[in-house]
Formats: structure tokens, sequence, C-alpha cells
DNA sequence: CAAACAGGTCACCAGGTCAT
DNA sequence: ATGACCTGGTGACCTGTTTG
């Protein structure tokens, strides 16, 4: 059921605010709002303005426009680069990738999770992001969790929900943990540690990329990463080391290996890949390797991080190292920077990621990206900013990172060299601290001051925050987790990094985005102050997210259960208790009819698209546009039956709503 | 017809005045005035000071400016924050799912209005949010009235209008079930209770709003609650009481109960959902869900807080919470209170929405998702065209709502609190009124400068917009009719709420608001304060919230005449009862009147749908088309047809106007 | 040819400004 | 202090193009 919807996305959320995903953009699958806001932002890092929280920010459907710097941050974390995009349609063969390594991933995350997570500290640490609260859910609960559990929880995490639900069911099923992901993710960042462990599973999400492939992933990877020399980006980089930690560990280890290769990277995916798959299993054909990448893509959080981490050391992908390198830029920024620096536009922030490190480069891309990507050049301006940053963010940062580390790094150490963590910090934390932590009590001690910021909005309001502490939680993330990266884009992004490469690519345009921003100055100083939370309080909010993620399966409708475990869960985390347990079962549920539906998708798109045609034809008439277009709707609205259906069997469903309209029709 | 006016508002009335409505702010449909005073006050609770009359004055155009603390309250109850702010273009979907969901609605309404009526105290009471009146309705004509009817009833009231009727219906309708969620996300709040009472009603309104969905709606969500204490604010929100009565009884049923389950009202709405559509009638399937999505989106009101529930439940959203929060904790300030306290300005009052209910979900979730869809097709866009019909589409839906909301709205009884006509009289007006405006005009203005990019679009848009301002009016509606909803929205939201349930997180930036306002102080002030609200507030939920408002609004026509009423009523609220009994018997005039209207101009634009569509060529061409079309005339159909038939059955209604749009078809 | 994404378009809203 | 108006920006929808 549920399915369907989106064709695009496939249920996927998106994993910058936790909506439904429209399809997979720039890299990662998003809502209109993100894609848009990418797209606009990445040309214009100038018009973005410091973060109040430090780049804690929480990103979700509802405060994602309260933090201009930490939406795109986010952005950058989860992989989406300019580069990274693709044109034309995923093949099905993508999807299942994703979901495979969703599957996987979880599975591994699952793994290292708990394995892991101990480890660094917190264990999921995911926490972090969520800011407060989070963490330890994602974390916690993934130790905790029994393995197999865990895996799933990581992938439900991750995924989210379900990446594909279906599919993974299994792995989904685990359940509830779903909505840890975001979690952990937060944590992830923070983490990363932990979360890397997750994040393998994570990264795998992060990881890649992408999802899809598109082209190539494979492609994509690489280029990029070559190409630029941001990769190291890093500067800041340097981070790395901790970034490194994050993750990857696993798989990273390389991680500390920056540069080069980054190709390989991306490959990382095809760690994944490797890995059998759950659902797969089953499927035959499986290509294999090629989908993963995606993973990457995967998370919503981690990708680019992760990637960063990884990348770090690898390189990672372009995009990735973009990503995380404007992540860390803006992470940067918005911490530190303060003022100043900010990415260096020209550059691209990220610049390259390249890390790659074959091998584990995925881990450790992320790291390395992060920042300097710019790098090549502009590295410093990552820096800089993160120079600046401010300290809290930094410390931020290095929470996350050293609990990445640890988790991970555990061995790796990251690193020095990488300072990664620091980026990787930054971004982690900007990314999952963000909130969380000091998020949220900033917040409370924000309040304060808020000054700036404040100013602005509200500075009130993120008093409030505070409170929310708790809340938050939630959900989010989960949403995140549940898109599976269908190709990846990523992947291909890479490719095209290879332009980025260049510089990064987009660089020149693209690229833009130097983090820079001009947050950065005031960071901190916002930060502080602004201690709102503003924004982030909600952020958090996570739940919602998660919510919105339910719904966002909800599409089917198993789905929602899900959401309502999320928010469970979330609750739980945070408070846990709340919500709820149950979601799980439902989920299972969902994910079983998901699954079923799965199948059919592929199948069943076309039945939509029939509809969709259909269309066309009338348009053909023309003026019919206009028509076609109420048609559209009409299909759409259909269409959600028909989503639905698409993933079942398509047909089917499509046909009831057809038939319904045509019932219509036919009367008419 | 009138409509139109304001494309933004579709006719909508300020909430918190009754005048035209501007457009959808903070959560819900407002004046500007109404709009610039929320954004001031939100921050400066400090300057308000308190209220003379113990809180109970009434707000309308001619005294808004009188009390200022029951003017924020009143923002409060019908779902305003901060965070509940929606961005961007409303979506087809959305607003087609408004029209829907009026139609239900006002065939639920109608039913129950007349079965229930009697029961709740008022009936339907929709009135909540808009003050007033709502609550009682929902709850306990939930109960009372016969399922079905109940069910309907409650979506009146609920989603106010309605949620989305059609789909759900079922679903929700049985049950409230679902709410609970929601519900508990009053609760929540909850006070929830009360609030949720009133909420209900109210919330409904306010809840919901978003309307579009955009997000989420949801957003709004939950998050507030979460997080603040406030909720309770309650305080006195104890209040509930009264509102209680409001609505959900159904879910919330708890009437009385006020804390609480506000939430499920919110379901209610769910509730709605069930509802078959009236043109969908016929499908069996039902897509609906697909359709309704938007749920949240659809009203305002409604959705989200359906969606909430979802969430809710487990958290509300913090919109939500907030505002049902603040919302109780100023009633009771006022109310009892007096002085004295205020909302706890961080919660939401509403909470929750959450309604889920599993089963259902589906739909709901279809609705969400709905949207997505999208099409693939591409076609999409011919919202345009559309949109032709659209004013007087508009027209209709509105009427429709406001019938249905009469219907509903007497009901309520709205306790105390609002006097509930009032609003509605106001809204009346207003939504008669709308015109416009201002905003498009300005368009033109500003052309200037956009800094960069921006400014191009920016420009242009606006431009745009100052010719939309005919337009939109019109077509989007229609439109609205047309399209589906993509994905929509509402999934979108709700997911979201998860997190919200988490924290709302933001909230705490958001709302700042406390409640406490000066005012009260008290406690809650502080927390509110603090807590603010603020972010988070935002939202979430409230958007939603705010939907169901509108219709509260719907207040239509009658309104007006209200207005003057208002006084009366306000009078009465004082004294109690009011609210709520004759409504009813007033609606229905009014319905007729509508019908009347409404026929007409259904038909014409039906005529016009057809055409569009019709796209004769279309046919040919596809059926799908044809079903689209048919949908969208269905929708329009319905609507129009709904409106007229509201009364009846709601059922019947619903054939009807499917019959009707199949009609329409075959001419085509 | 169809699917699906980058980009562009433009509906709409938060906020700021300023006359009142 | 209010609220009309304007500015900036978000995001739903479309269009154009690439890819399966």
């Amino acid at each position: 059921m549920m399915n369907q919807d989106n064709p695009y996305a496939m249920n996927q959320t998106c994993k910058v605010c936790g909506e439904p995903a429209a399809g997979f953009h720039f890299g990662a699958f998003t809502c209109e709002g993100c894609k848009s806001f990418f797209g606009r932002s990445y040309n214009n890092l100038s018009s973005i303005s410091d973060c109040k929280n430090n780049g804690e920010c929480i990103i979700n459907k509802k405060n994602r426009t309260a933090c201009k710097a930490c939406r795109l941050k986010k952005c950058l974390m989860v992989g989406m680069s300019k580069s990274g995009s693709r044109y034309g349609r995923r093949s099905n063969w993508f999807k299942i990738h994703c979901l495979l390594q969703e599957q996987q991933q979880q599975a591994v995350a699952a793994m290292a999770a708990h394995h892991n997570s101990q480890q660094a500290g917190g264990g999921g640490a995911p926490g972090g992001s969520g800011g407060a609260g989070g963490m330890p859910n994602g974390v916690k609960a993934m130790s905790g969790v029994p393995p197999p559990a865990a895996a799933a929880a990581a992938l439900g995490m991750l995924g989210h929900p379900g990446g594909y639900p279906g599919l993974y069911a299994a792995a989904t099923a685990g359940g509830g943990g779903v909505r840890s992901k975001e979690e952990l993710m937060m944590l992830g960042l923070e983490s990363a540690g932990d979360y890397g462990a997750l994040k393998h599973p994570v990264v795998a999400s992060p990881s890649v990329s992408s999802p899809d492939s598109h082209n190539s992933d494979s492609s994509v990877e690489v280029s990029a990463v070559r190409g630029n020399p941001l990769l190291h980006l890093g500067g800041k980089s340097s981070a790395g080391g901790a970034g490194g930690g994050g993750g990857d560990g696993s798989q990273a280890s390389g991680g500390g290996a920056v540069p080069g290769r980054p190709p390989q990277l991306r490959k990382d995916l095809s760690p994944f890949l490797p890995l059998p798959f759950p659902g797969l299993g089953s499927m035959p054909v499986m290509p294999p390797p090629a989908f993963l990448p995606p993973s990457h893509l995967l998370f919503p959080g981690y990708h680019p991080a992760l990637y960063s981490h990884h990348q770090g050391l690898l390189k990672p992908t372009p995009e990735q190292q973009q990503a995380a390198v404007a992540a860390a830029a803006v992470q940067h920024l918005f911490n530190s920077s303060g003022a100043g620096q900010r990415f260096a536009p020209g550059t691209s922030p990220f610049g390259n990621h390249q890390q790659h490190q074959p091998p584990p480069q995925q881990h450790l891309k992320e790291e390395e990206q992060p920042a300097p990507t710019r790098s090549p050049s502009g590295h410093a301006n990552n820096n800089h900013l993160l120079t600046n940053g401010g300290a809290a963010d930094e410390l931020t940062k290095r929470f996350y990172l050293d609990a990445v580390l640890k988790s991970q790094r555990h061995s790796p150490p990251a690193t020095t060299k990488l300072p990664p963590h620091s980026k990787q910090d930054y971004s982690i934390s900007a990314l999952v601290t963000p909130n969380s932590e000091s998020g949220r009590e900033r917040v409370k001690s924000r309040q304060s001051n808020g000054q700036n910021d404040e100013d602005e909005e509200d500075d009130e309001v993120r008093t409030e925050q505070i409170r929310d502490g708790a809340e938050e939680d939630e959900e989010e993330e989960d949403l995140v987790v549940s898109m599976t990266p269908p190709h990846s884009p990523a992947h291909h992004q890479e490719p095209e990094t290879p332009a980025q490469v260049g510089i990064h690519p987009s660089p020149g345009q693209d690229d833009p985005i130097d983090l820079s921003m001009k947050t950065t100055g005031s960071s901190l100083s916002s930060k502080s102050s602004s201690p709102d939370m503003d924004p982030e309080p909600e952020n958090f909010s996570e739940g919602e997210k998660i919510e919105a993620e339910d719904e966002a399966y909800e599409e089917n409708d198993k789905e929602e259960d899900e959401e309502e475990e999320d928010l469970k869960i979330t609750t739980e985390e945070d408070q846990p208790e709340e919500h709820e347990k149950e979601p799980e079962e439902e989920q299972e549920q969902e994910d079983s009819e998901k699954t079923v539906k799965q199948a059919p998708l592929l199948n069943n798109n076309n039945s939509i698209s029939n509809n969709n045609n259909n269309n066309s034809i009338l348009s053909d008439s023309e003026a019919s546009e206009t028509i076609k277009r109420k048609l559209d709707e009409l299909i759409e609205a259909s269409s959600e039956n028909g989503k639905r259906l698409r993933l079942e069997s398509p047909a089917t469903t499509v046909k009831v709503a057809t038939s319904n309209a045509l019932d219509l029709t036919t009367k008419v």
C-alpha cells in the first residue's frame, strides 16, 4: 500500500526535513522545499545567515525554514550537491538496491550499533543531534537492542522506516527501531561514533550517496572525489579525525587516508552491497553492488556527513565531500564562524571530497569532505568557519566526533589528520548535535541571550525550546531513515563529480556554498544568544518528523502505524516512554504490506504511469493540457490510490482508482 | 460569487476577528491586522494587559483592538503559533481537500446537526475554534450521534469542515478512534482538556491548521505540546470543561473532559475521512485517502489535527498543543481566572491532532501521500486550468463549509469561551468579503529589489500575484478540486508530527508566547513564556489547526450577520448556553441559501470544470483524464452538491455529488 | 516513449516598514 | 499601537531535458 505514493520517492522521506520526499534531488531524497532550498542556496550562500544555535538546529518540517544555515548544513550532510544530480528515471533496480542497502545497512548498523555503540561512547550516540534527547536513543537503543533487532532498528532508524518497507520488511521490521535512526543520525553526528556504527549502516546511508546511481553512481563518486581536492577540505577537515571515527569504523577504516581515491569510496557502497541483502536475498538479480551506492543516501543524516568521515578518509564522493565540506563549512559557520568565514563560496564548499579511500573511504570521507571542501582551494574556508566557531560548535562537534570517533574510531582515529573531526564534528555536530545537545540545553541557557537572533523572532521562542528538550527526540529522524536512496544519486553524483572535482564541481556555481556563510560570523553570537534554540527546538521535534514520516508512510497504511511508533520511539527516547511501543508491530505489518507492494511497485508504477500518461495524451490535444492537468490531478488523486497501488500491484490499485474514476467517467 | 477574493484565504475569514482573511498566517486564516498583532504580541507578551472581562471578550472586527489579552487568546485558540507558519503555496490538493471536507463536513454536519445537534450541546460544535462555540460539538455529539452521523458530525466539527470527509469516513468515523491520538495530543495539552474541548472545536479549526500542507501542517501539531508543560496550562485550562464540549466528543469525547483528548478530535477528522466522499463515493477504493491526504491540509483545522492525532496521541503537535494550551490557558485565565493565568505558552494548545486511526490510516496517509503522486506524469500542471473555475468553486466550497459549519457550528456551544457565534458571524462576513487582499496588489510594488536572484523570481511572482489576484481566487480553488494532492502534504505533515511529538520541538522557539501573557501572568507565563512557545510552536501544528478553523469560519454568510450578533453572542456566551441550540436552524436556513447559491455556482463550475477538463480530448485519451476530470468535477460537484446536500444525508449528498460529477462528466 | 529530475515559475506567507 | 504595504523567501507546480 502505501507506498506508492510517490513514485519518486517511493515513500521516501526527505532526508533533510522528514517530509515525504518528492524525489531524489541533488543526491538525496528530498521534498520539494528542500530541493528548492538547496538549489537556491547552493548558489547563494551569501543569503544564508548564521545559525543562532550553533548549527545545532534540528531540521524538520516545521522548523526547516527557521535556520537556513542548518538547513543547508543538513542538506549537505545528507549528501546533496549540485553535482549529485542526475536526470532520468531510476531503474527499478536501483530502487531495489536502495532497499537492500537499507536493509543491509540496518543490519549492519544494528550490528555495529550494538557493538559499536558501546564503544563509542554512547553508543549510538546519535542522540546528538537530536539534540537532546536524541542521542541516547539511537545509540542506546541500538546497543541495547539485540542484534537483529538492532540491525533492524538500525535500519529502521536509518531508513527509517522505511526504507522500503516491504522489502525490508524484515529489516525494518525491526521495527521500531527506526526512529532511532534519526536519532542515530543525530547522534551520528555526534557521535558519530556510534552512530558511525550505525552509520555504517548509516553510512551506508550516507554514504553513498547516491542512491542512485544514476548513473553512475559509481561514477560519480569517484570523479568528484578525485577531482577536488577539497576533499580534504577538510581543511579543517582535519577534523577528520574525528570524523573518521565516525563511522566507519568499519569501513572507514580507511579512513585516514584521505585523499585520493575517492572514487572508491563511493563504492563504498559496495561494501554495503556486498552484504547480502536481506531482502534481496531473494532477489535474484540484485545487481549488486551497483546499487548499493546509495547507501549514503540512505540515511539522511549520515550520508554526507558520514561520508565525510569516510571520505575523509577516502574521499568522499565529491558530492559528499562537498557536502561534507559544505557541511563542515556550514557548521563552522554556524558555530564558529561566526563570522567570518563561511564557506568560500566560490569554491564549492564541498569540494571535494575526495577522500576516498578506497575502501574505507566511505566513512572517512565523510569527515573530510566536509570541510574542505572547497577546499582545495578554499579549504581554508571551512576552516575558518570552523574555526571561528565557534567554540561552542566546536565543542559540540567534538563531542560528536569524539563520540564517534570513539565508536568508530575507536579505531580510528582518525587521525589526526583530519581534523576531520572537526569538520565532522562540525558537521556532525552541527548536524547531529545540534540540537541536541547543546541545543536543547542550550537552549535553555540560551535563552538568555538570545541576542541577536532572537531578535528575530525567536528569541522568545527559543526559550521555549527549552522545554522541548524532551520532546524532540523523536521522530524526525525516522523519517529519514526510511528512505532509501535509491540510487543514489549520490553516486551519480559522483559522476558529476568530476566536475566537482574540478572544482567542486559545481562548483562553479554550485558549490558556492561556501559555507562561509555569513553566519559564521555571527555565529557564535548568535548561537549563543540565540540560544534560542530556536530553531531547533523544534527540530527536534522530531517527533514530528516522525510522524511525518509516518505519514509518509502511510502511505501505506502501515506507515502510519509506524509513525506512531516512531513517535513512540521517539518519545521513548526522550521520554522514554511514551510512545509506545506498539509501533513496531504495526510496522511490521506494514512492512509486509510494503513488501508486497514493492514487488508490484515496479509494475505498479507502470500502471500509474499510465494514468499519467494518459494525461499525456491529453496533452496532445493540447489545451487539454489543462485538462490534462486536471486529470492529472485527478489522477493523482486517484493515484493516490494508485500510488498506493503501485507497489502493490499496481494494476490493481490503479484499476480501482481508475475504476472509480472510470466509473465516473463511464457514467459520464 | 464571491469568492474568492483572496486567493489565499479562499474566502476565509479571519478566525480571530472575522474579517476577511488575508491569508493563512501562523497557522490560521487571519486578517492582516491579526497577523501583525500576533506577530508583535507573540514576542512581547509583556505588552499585553489583562482582560477586564475575565477573558471573555469576544473578538470581532470592531472590538479586536479593545482587549489585547483576549485577542491574543483568541489567536492562540484558533491555533496560531509562530511555528505554525507555512510557506509557499498551497497545493491544489490541499485545496481540494478543503473542498471535500467541506462537503463532507457539511453533509456530516448536516447529519450531525440534525441528529446530534441536539445532543451535544451544541451539537456540532465546531464553533470551537471559532471561538466559542466550538467544542461542544464534537464530543458529545459524537457520542450521541449515531455513528455515522456522529462521524459526520465529528468531521464537521472538527475538521471542521472537513476533515476529509469522505475519506476517512470510515475510519474516522469509526471513530473516532483514531483520533485518539490527537486526543492524546490534546490531552496532552492538557488540558487539553478543555481546551481541548474547545479546541476541538476550536481546535479543529485551529488545529489544523495548516492548510496546506505544506507541510506540514502537521507541523504544528505536536510540538508544542510536548514540550511544554504548559499544556496544562490549562491551568486554567481546565476550562476545558466548557469547551469540552466541544468537540470531540467523540473522541474527545470527552468532551467534557477537557483535557486531554482533544486530539481525538482531530481525529475526528479522521472520521472525516472515513467518510465517503461524495463524489468518490463511488470509488471503491478510495483512494481517498489519497486524496484526503491532505487532510491536514484540508482544513485548517482538521488535518493537522487529524494527523496530529496520530501523532498526537502521542504528542500533540507542539503547535497544537501550544495553541491548545495557550488557548486553554487563555481561556482559563480569562474566563476563569480571570486574570491570572494564561496559557502556558509553551504548550500548544492543540495538541495534537493525531488521530490516526490505524485502519483508516490508510486513508489518511493516503491523503498525504496522495499527493505526491503526482504525477508522474506530469501533467500536473493542469492546475491552472482548473483554476478557472475557481472562484466560483471557492465560493461554493465555502458555502459548503459555511453551511457545514453552521450546521455544525451551531452547536457549539462553544463553551464559554468562545462565543462561537461571534466568530462565525464575523467570519462569514469575512468570507464573503475576502477580498482580497492586499496582497496582491502589493505585489506590484515590490518588484524591486530583489536582491539577487530572488528578485527575479519574486518579483515576478509578485507581480503575478497581482494579477492573480483575481485569478487565484478562482482558480485555485477550482483547480484545487481537480488536483490531487499529491502527496501530500498531509502526509508530510504528519510525519512531522512525530517530531512534534518529541518535542516539539521547536517550539521552543517559537512560541514564546506565553500565554502567560502578561496577563496572567502567571504561571504559565513562565512556562510559556519561555517556553515559549516559541519556537516551536510552531510548529506544528498550528497550521493545521488553523484550518480547522476555517471552517470555522465559515462562517460565512451568516457570520456577517452574526457579527453583529457577535456581540450578542458574546453575550450569550457569557451566558452559557447559548451556544447552540439554535444554530441548527439557522444553519439550515443558511444552508438553504447557500445551497442555492452554490448550486448555481456549482453548475457553473462544473461546467467549467468540465470544460476544462474535458477536455474532451482527454477523453479519448484517456480515460484517465477523464477520470481525473471527473474527479475534479466530482469534487467540485460534490462541493457544490455537497453543499447543497449537506443537510441532507451526507451520504446522499455525496452520491449526488458524484452523480453530478458524473453527469458533468458525461456531459463533457 | 516514459520516467524522473534540474530548473524555473509563481502562489503565498513571515516580517519589516511606516503612515496613521 | 495598529495594520496596509512591501520585501524576502518558501515551496507547489510546471517545463525542459536526460535517461531507462
